[in-house]
DNA sequence: TATTGACTTAGAGCTAACTCTAAGGTTTAT
DNA sequence: ATAAACCTTAGAGTTAGCTCTAAGTCAATA
Protein backbone atom coordinates (compact mmCIF):
# COMPACT_ATOMS: atom_id res chain seq x y z
CA UNK A 1 0.00 0.00 0.00
CA UNK A 2 1.18 3.68 -1.01
CA UNK A 3 -0.12 7.03 0.79
CA UNK A 4 0.26 10.43 0.40
CA UNK A 5 1.13 12.85 3.34
CA UNK A 6 -2.51 13.90 3.62
CA UNK A 7 -3.63 10.17 3.58
CA UNK A 8 -1.27 8.96 6.01
CA UNK A 9 -1.69 11.90 8.56
CA UNK A 10 -5.54 11.46 8.16
CA UNK A 11 -4.54 8.03 9.04
CA UNK A 12 -2.81 8.41 12.34
CA UNK A 13 -4.46 11.52 13.28
CA UNK A 14 -1.24 14.02 13.09
CA UNK A 15 -1.23 17.35 10.36
CA UNK A 16 0.73 17.11 7.33
CA UNK A 17 2.51 19.85 9.00
CA UNK A 18 4.08 17.92 11.58
CA UNK A 19 5.11 15.07 9.23
CA UNK A 20 6.66 17.60 6.99
CA UNK A 21 8.67 18.81 10.23
CA UNK A 22 9.40 15.39 10.69
CA UNK A 23 11.05 14.52 7.51
CA UNK A 24 12.97 17.99 8.02
CA UNK A 25 14.29 16.62 11.21
CA UNK A 26 15.54 13.28 9.37
CA UNK A 27 13.10 11.53 11.56
CA UNK A 28 11.94 9.01 7.96
CA UNK A 29 15.52 8.58 6.45
CA UNK A 30 14.28 7.04 3.32
CA UNK A 31 11.04 7.80 2.03
CA UNK A 32 9.97 6.98 -1.26
CA UNK A 33 9.72 10.17 -3.70
CA UNK A 34 8.04 10.63 -6.84
CA UNK A 35 8.03 13.37 -8.82
CA UNK A 36 9.33 15.02 -5.52
CA UNK A 37 6.67 14.43 -4.23
CA UNK A 38 6.63 11.84 -0.95
CA UNK A 39 5.02 8.54 -0.97
CA UNK A 40 4.59 6.41 2.14
CA UNK A 41 4.76 2.75 2.08
CA UNK A 42 3.25 0.36 5.10
CA UNK A 43 7.08 0.35 6.28
CA UNK A 44 6.43 4.10 6.56
CA UNK A 45 3.32 3.48 8.12
CA UNK A 46 4.38 1.34 10.52
CA UNK A 47 7.40 3.65 11.46
CA UNK A 48 5.56 6.78 12.23
CA UNK A 49 3.79 4.66 15.04
CA UNK A 50 6.89 4.13 16.22
CA UNK A 51 7.44 8.03 16.44
CA UNK A 52 4.08 8.30 17.58
CA UNK A 53 4.93 6.00 20.67
CA UNK A 54 8.18 7.30 21.20
CA UNK A 55 6.51 11.41 21.07
CA UNK A 56 3.82 9.86 23.73
CA UNK A 57 6.80 9.20 26.02
CA UNK A 58 7.83 12.18 25.94
CA UNK A 59 10.69 11.87 24.05
CA UNK A 60 12.23 14.66 22.77
CA UNK A 61 12.51 15.11 18.65
CA UNK A 62 16.21 15.73 19.09
CA UNK A 63 16.54 12.07 20.90
CA UNK A 64 14.42 10.24 18.64
CA UNK A 65 16.87 11.44 15.91
CA UNK A 66 19.61 9.84 17.50
CA UNK A 67 17.39 6.68 17.93
CA UNK A 68 16.70 6.69 14.25
CA UNK A 69 20.46 7.26 13.22
CA UNK A 70 21.03 3.77 15.28
CA UNK A 71 18.37 1.91 14.19
CA UNK A 72 20.66 2.86 10.22
CA UNK A 73 24.04 1.44 11.38
CA UNK A 74 22.07 -2.20 11.50
CA UNK A 75 22.78 -4.88 13.75
CA UNK A 76 26.19 -2.95 14.76
CA UNK A 77 24.35 -0.65 17.05
CA UNK A 78 21.97 -3.01 18.20
CA UNK A 79 23.45 -2.36 22.19
CA UNK A 80 23.02 1.08 22.21
CA UNK A 81 19.62 0.99 20.72
CA UNK A 82 18.64 -1.36 23.94
CA UNK A 83 20.59 1.13 26.13
CA UNK A 84 18.32 3.72 24.89
CA UNK A 85 15.00 1.76 25.11
CA UNK A 86 16.02 0.77 28.37
CA UNK A 87 16.17 4.93 29.66
CA UNK A 88 13.26 5.19 27.96
CA UNK A 89 11.39 2.20 30.15
CA UNK A 90 13.05 3.96 33.41
CA UNK A 91 11.72 7.94 32.36
CA UNK A 92 8.18 6.37 31.60
CA UNK A 93 8.58 4.67 35.36
CA UNK A 94 9.53 7.79 36.60
CA UNK A 95 6.67 9.80 34.69
CA UNK A 96 4.38 7.85 36.02
CA UNK A 97 5.81 7.63 39.79
CA UNK A 98 5.68 10.93 39.84
CA UNK A 99 2.05 11.24 38.38
CA UNK A 100 0.76 8.87 40.67
CA UNK A 101 1.78 10.98 43.62
CA UNK A 102 0.52 14.12 42.47
CA UNK A 103 -2.73 12.05 41.50
CA UNK A 104 -3.16 11.47 45.86
CA UNK A 105 -2.45 15.83 46.28
CA UNK A 106 -5.30 16.27 43.93
CA UNK A 107 -7.47 13.35 45.58
CA UNK A 108 -7.19 15.24 48.95
CA UNK A 109 -7.76 18.51 47.67
CA UNK A 110 -11.18 17.01 46.18
CA UNK A 111 -12.20 15.27 49.38
CA UNK A 112 -11.27 18.81 51.07
CA UNK A 113 -13.88 21.00 48.79
CA UNK A 114 -16.59 18.37 48.75
CA UNK A 115 -16.55 18.89 52.57
CA UNK A 116 -16.43 22.36 51.96
CA UNK A 117 -19.06 22.81 50.00
CA UNK A 118 -21.18 20.33 52.31
CA UNK A 119 -20.28 22.49 54.93
CA UNK A 120 -21.29 25.60 52.83
CA UNK A 121 -17.50 27.46 53.74
CA UNK A 122 -14.29 26.53 53.41
CA UNK A 123 -13.39 27.83 57.13
CA UNK A 124 -15.11 24.73 58.34
CA UNK A 125 -12.77 22.24 56.42
CA UNK A 126 -9.18 24.04 56.53
CA UNK A 127 -7.92 21.82 60.07
CA UNK A 128 -9.31 18.92 58.54
CA UNK A 129 -7.52 19.79 55.33
CA UNK A 130 -3.99 20.02 57.53
CA UNK A 131 -4.82 16.77 59.15
CA UNK A 132 -5.59 14.80 56.26
CA UNK A 133 -3.11 16.28 53.01
CA UNK A 134 0.45 15.86 52.40
CA UNK A 135 -0.30 19.29 50.79
CA UNK A 136 -2.35 21.78 52.82
CA UNK A 137 -3.54 22.99 48.98
CA UNK A 138 -5.68 26.10 50.09
CA UNK A 139 -3.22 28.43 52.30
CA UNK A 140 -3.74 30.85 49.51
CA UNK A 141 -1.70 33.94 50.61
CA UNK A 142 -4.62 36.08 52.62
CA UNK B 1 9.21 32.41 58.97
CA UNK B 2 10.33 34.66 55.95
CA UNK B 3 12.30 33.93 53.54
CA UNK B 4 13.95 35.46 50.84
CA UNK B 5 13.53 34.71 46.76
CA UNK B 6 16.87 33.08 46.71
CA UNK B 7 16.20 30.84 49.56
CA UNK B 8 12.58 29.98 48.96
CA UNK B 9 13.99 28.70 45.32
CA UNK B 10 17.16 26.44 46.80
CA UNK B 11 14.37 24.75 49.43
CA UNK B 12 11.83 24.45 46.57
CA UNK B 13 14.64 23.57 43.55
CA UNK B 14 13.55 26.45 41.41
CA UNK B 15 15.23 29.29 39.96
CA UNK B 16 14.46 32.61 41.43
CA UNK B 17 13.81 33.58 37.50
CA UNK B 18 11.23 30.98 37.58
CA UNK B 19 9.50 32.69 41.10
CA UNK B 20 9.69 35.76 39.40
CA UNK B 21 8.26 34.61 36.42
CA UNK B 22 5.46 33.23 38.61
CA UNK B 23 4.81 36.14 40.26
CA UNK B 24 4.69 38.57 37.60
CA UNK B 25 2.67 36.14 36.16
CA UNK B 26 -0.04 36.30 39.55
CA UNK B 27 0.53 33.02 40.77
CA UNK B 28 1.81 34.49 44.28
CA UNK B 29 -1.39 37.17 44.84
CA UNK B 30 0.00 38.80 47.82
CA UNK B 31 3.54 38.22 48.74
CA UNK B 32 4.55 40.91 51.25
CA UNK B 33 7.24 43.70 50.19
CA UNK B 34 9.87 45.49 52.24
CA UNK B 35 11.75 48.09 50.60
CA UNK B 36 10.40 46.93 47.11
CA UNK B 37 11.90 43.36 48.38
CA UNK B 38 9.95 40.09 48.26
CA UNK B 39 9.17 38.63 51.72
CA UNK B 40 8.09 35.15 51.60
CA UNK B 41 6.29 33.54 54.77
CA UNK B 42 5.27 29.84 55.22
CA UNK B 43 1.43 30.61 53.55
CA UNK B 44 3.26 31.47 50.31
CA UNK B 45 5.73 28.67 50.64
CA UNK B 46 2.88 26.68 51.13
CA UNK B 47 1.17 27.91 48.14
CA UNK B 48 4.81 27.33 45.98
CA UNK B 49 4.01 23.64 47.09
CA UNK B 50 0.59 23.69 45.44
CA UNK B 51 1.97 25.40 42.60
CA UNK B 52 4.54 22.93 41.95
CA UNK B 53 1.65 20.42 42.37
CA UNK B 54 -0.17 21.51 39.63
CA UNK B 55 3.12 22.14 37.04
CA UNK B 56 4.04 18.53 37.63
CA UNK B 57 0.11 17.31 36.48
CA UNK B 58 0.75 19.14 33.85
CA UNK B 59 -1.71 21.99 34.05
CA UNK B 60 -0.38 25.26 31.97
CA UNK B 61 0.49 28.55 34.07
CA UNK B 62 -2.82 30.19 32.76
CA UNK B 63 -4.98 27.74 34.01
CA UNK B 64 -2.99 27.77 37.26
CA UNK B 65 -3.43 32.09 37.14
CA UNK B 66 -7.53 30.97 36.85
CA UNK B 67 -7.30 28.35 39.89
CA UNK B 68 -5.66 31.50 41.59
CA UNK B 69 -8.43 34.17 40.64
CA UNK B 70 -11.11 31.50 42.07
CA UNK B 71 -9.42 31.22 45.66
CA UNK B 72 -9.17 34.82 45.26
CA UNK B 73 -12.98 35.17 45.17
CA UNK B 74 -13.63 33.09 48.84
CA UNK B 75 -16.06 30.61 49.50
CA UNK B 76 -18.10 31.63 46.75
CA UNK B 77 -16.11 29.50 43.79
CA UNK B 78 -16.20 26.33 45.80
CA UNK B 79 -17.69 24.73 43.10
CA UNK B 80 -15.55 25.70 40.70
CA UNK B 81 -12.81 24.98 41.98
CA UNK B 82 -13.82 21.20 42.96
CA UNK B 83 -14.83 21.35 39.17
CA UNK B 84 -11.10 22.74 38.13
CA UNK B 85 -9.65 19.43 40.56
CA UNK B 86 -12.40 16.78 39.26
CA UNK B 87 -11.41 18.19 35.68
CA UNK B 88 -7.16 17.60 36.53
CA UNK B 89 -8.09 14.63 38.64
CA UNK B 90 -9.53 12.87 35.18
CA UNK B 91 -6.44 14.80 33.18
CA UNK B 92 -3.88 12.43 35.50
CA UNK B 93 -5.27 9.93 34.62
CA UNK B 94 -5.45 10.13 31.40
CA UNK B 95 -2.11 10.69 31.58
CA UNK B 96 -1.28 7.71 33.03
CA UNK B 97 -2.84 5.54 30.98
CA UNK B 98 -1.37 6.52 27.97
CA UNK B 99 2.00 6.24 29.76
CA UNK B 100 1.17 2.74 30.72
CA UNK B 101 -0.57 1.96 27.34
CA UNK B 102 3.41 3.02 25.70
CA UNK B 103 4.86 1.13 28.25
CA UNK B 104 4.17 -2.05 26.73
CA UNK B 105 5.34 -0.90 23.31
CA UNK B 106 8.73 -0.04 25.06
CA UNK B 107 8.80 -3.52 26.84
CA UNK B 108 7.98 -5.57 23.91
CA UNK B 109 10.70 -3.36 22.06
CA UNK B 110 13.41 -4.11 24.97
CA UNK B 111 12.63 -8.33 24.92
CA UNK B 112 13.02 -7.60 20.81
CA UNK B 113 16.91 -6.09 21.19
CA UNK B 114 17.50 -8.44 24.00
CA UNK B 115 16.65 -11.31 21.72
CA UNK B 116 18.16 -9.71 18.78
CA UNK B 117 21.77 -9.42 20.82
CA UNK B 118 21.42 -12.52 21.97
CA UNK B 119 20.91 -13.79 18.15
CA UNK B 120 23.77 -11.52 17.19
CA UNK B 121 21.48 -9.75 14.76
CA UNK B 122 18.13 -8.70 14.10
CA UNK B 123 17.12 -10.27 11.18
CA UNK B 124 16.72 -13.33 13.26
CA UNK B 125 13.74 -11.62 15.51
CA UNK B 126 12.24 -9.46 13.01
CA UNK B 127 8.92 -12.50 13.04
CA UNK B 128 9.09 -12.94 16.48
CA UNK B 129 8.53 -9.31 17.29
CA UNK B 130 5.55 -8.97 14.75
CA UNK B 131 3.88 -11.71 16.46
CA UNK B 132 3.96 -10.37 19.62
CA UNK B 133 4.49 -7.23 19.85
CA UNK B 134 1.30 -4.31 19.17
CA UNK B 135 3.82 -1.68 17.46
CA UNK B 136 6.28 -3.52 15.03
CA UNK B 137 9.05 -1.35 16.21
CA UNK B 138 11.84 -2.14 14.22
CA UNK B 139 10.49 -1.90 10.51
CA UNK B 140 12.62 0.89 9.97
CA UNK B 141 12.16 2.07 6.25
CA UNK B 142 14.84 0.47 3.93
C1' DT C 1 -6.03 24.92 -22.71
C1' DA C 2 -7.16 26.56 -18.45
C1' DT C 3 -8.41 25.76 -13.91
C1' DT C 4 -8.55 23.03 -9.75
C1' DG C 5 -6.47 20.86 -6.14
C1' DA C 6 -2.93 18.49 -3.94
C1' DC C 7 1.71 18.48 -3.61
C1' DT C 8 6.57 20.93 -2.91
C1' DT C 9 10.05 24.26 -0.42
C1' DA C 10 12.11 27.87 2.52
C1' DG C 11 11.44 30.27 5.96
C1' DA C 12 8.59 33.18 9.05
C1' DG C 13 5.45 33.07 13.04
C1' DC C 14 3.55 31.26 17.26
C1' DT C 15 3.11 29.62 22.16
C1' DA C 16 4.79 28.02 26.43
C1' DA C 17 7.84 28.26 29.96
C1' DC C 18 11.39 29.70 31.19
C1' DT C 19 16.23 32.09 31.28
C1' DC C 20 19.02 35.75 31.19
C1' DT C 21 20.87 40.67 30.86
C1' DA C 22 21.29 45.42 31.94
C1' DA C 23 20.73 48.98 34.86
C1' DG C 24 19.92 50.15 39.15
C1' DG C 25 18.70 50.02 44.54
C1' DT C 26 19.80 48.45 49.40
C1' DT C 27 22.17 46.15 53.24
C1' DT C 28 26.25 44.38 55.39
C1' DA C 29 31.20 43.90 56.28
C1' DT C 30 35.80 45.93 56.39
C1' DA D 1 32.89 54.85 52.61
C1' DT D 2 33.28 51.65 49.41
C1' DA D 3 32.89 47.13 47.83
C1' DA D 4 30.38 42.77 47.93
C1' DA D 5 26.36 40.49 47.76
C1' DC D 6 22.09 40.59 47.72
C1' DC D 7 17.65 42.41 45.79
C1' DT D 8 14.61 44.96 42.00
C1' DT D 9 12.61 45.79 37.04
C1' DA D 10 11.72 45.68 32.01
C1' DG D 11 12.38 43.44 28.42
C1' DA D 12 15.21 40.59 25.27
C1' DG D 13 16.66 35.82 24.16
C1' DT D 14 16.16 30.75 24.07
C1' DT D 15 14.23 26.17 23.13
C1' DA D 16 10.87 22.95 21.69
C1' DG D 17 7.49 21.67 18.74
C1' DC D 18 4.85 22.77 15.88
C1' DT D 19 1.95 25.84 12.48
C1' DC D 20 1.42 28.53 8.77
C1' DT D 21 2.37 31.39 4.44
C1' DA D 22 4.04 32.36 -0.06
C1' DA D 23 5.48 31.01 -4.21
C1' DG D 24 5.77 27.54 -7.15
C1' DT D 25 5.17 22.49 -9.52
C1' DC D 26 2.44 18.95 -11.43
C1' DA D 27 -1.53 15.80 -12.77
C1' DA D 28 -6.20 15.47 -13.78
C1' DT D 29 -10.47 17.28 -15.30
C1' DA D 30 -14.05 20.78 -17.86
Amino acid sequence: MEYTISEIAKLMGVSTYTLRYYDKEGLFPNVKRVNGIRIFEDKDFEWLRVLNCLRNINMPIKKMKEYVELCQQGDASLKDRLKMIEEQEESINAQIKTLEYYKQEIYFKKKYYEEAIKAGSESAVRSWSCKDATLELDKLPK
